[in-house]
DNA sequence: AAAGCGGCCAACCGCAGAAAG
DNA sequence: CCTTTCTGCGGTTGGCCGCTT
């Protein structure tokens, strides 16, 4: 059920839609393109996304690339399960950064901002509201009993920043 | 053994901000 | 300074896989 594709009625008049274009390929890469596009990024460099896959002779639009390689073929991305210790660091982050995944996902080395955010979107709210925690506020699911809303508080602000770099790498906060 | 359900991951879409002309 | 174009980000969806009934 993915959305329509309306085209030329898109609100942005100025704005191409670039996925939208016929003969532009989507859904999962196979791993000739991925061999193509990456073989290509190494010679030629990333950038210039929007002209990339035709000179590439890639049937792709641009952004499918770029997300292509941010996610899955840079050579930095560190793919696998996440560390309990950067578990515990996207929490923090996620608390002081709110929904700032590409900024969070820049603090953890090797991990990208799309992995985090399904990352959290899973396994941290899961945990969290088994914890009767909000996922999203990071406060209590149930403002119940005596109006503690200091438990909200102290839960909110408990995370000083100086307090971020725990154990985690030298250079997460640069 | 088969069907259904739920969870996870990869990918797409639209929007906003930045940069260039 | 204004307009246009491009890049990057965040939210959301769809497909696949494994588990449970």
């Amino acid at each position: 059920m993915k959305k329509p594709i309306l085209l030329g009625t898109s609100t942005a008049t100025s704005r191409t839609p670039c996925c939208s274009k016929v003969g532009i390929k989507k859904g999962p890469w196979t791993a000739e393109e991925d061999e193509v596009l990456a073989n290509y990024i190494k010679i030629e460099g990333g950038g210039r996304w929007r002209t990339l896959p035709k000179r590439a002779g890639l049937l792709r639009c641009g952004k499918s690339c770029r997300l292509r390689w941010m996610n899955y073929l840079r050579p930095t991305v560190k793919r696998g399960p996440i560390a309990p210790d950067e578990e515990d660091l996207i929490l923090r982050l996620h608390r002081l950064l709110g929904n700032r995944w590409a900024l969070i996902a820049g603090r953890i080395p090797g991990r990208t901002d799309n992995e985090i955010k399904n990352y959290r979107n899973t396994h941290l709210s899961k945990n969290l509201i088994s914890q009767g925690i909000d996922p999203r506020t990071h406060k209590p699911l149930n403002p119940v009993s005596h109006g503690s809303s200091q438990a909200n508080q102290d839960d909110d602000d408990d995370v000083p920043e100086s307090n971020l770099t725990p154990q985690a790498p030298s250079n997460l906060l640069n």
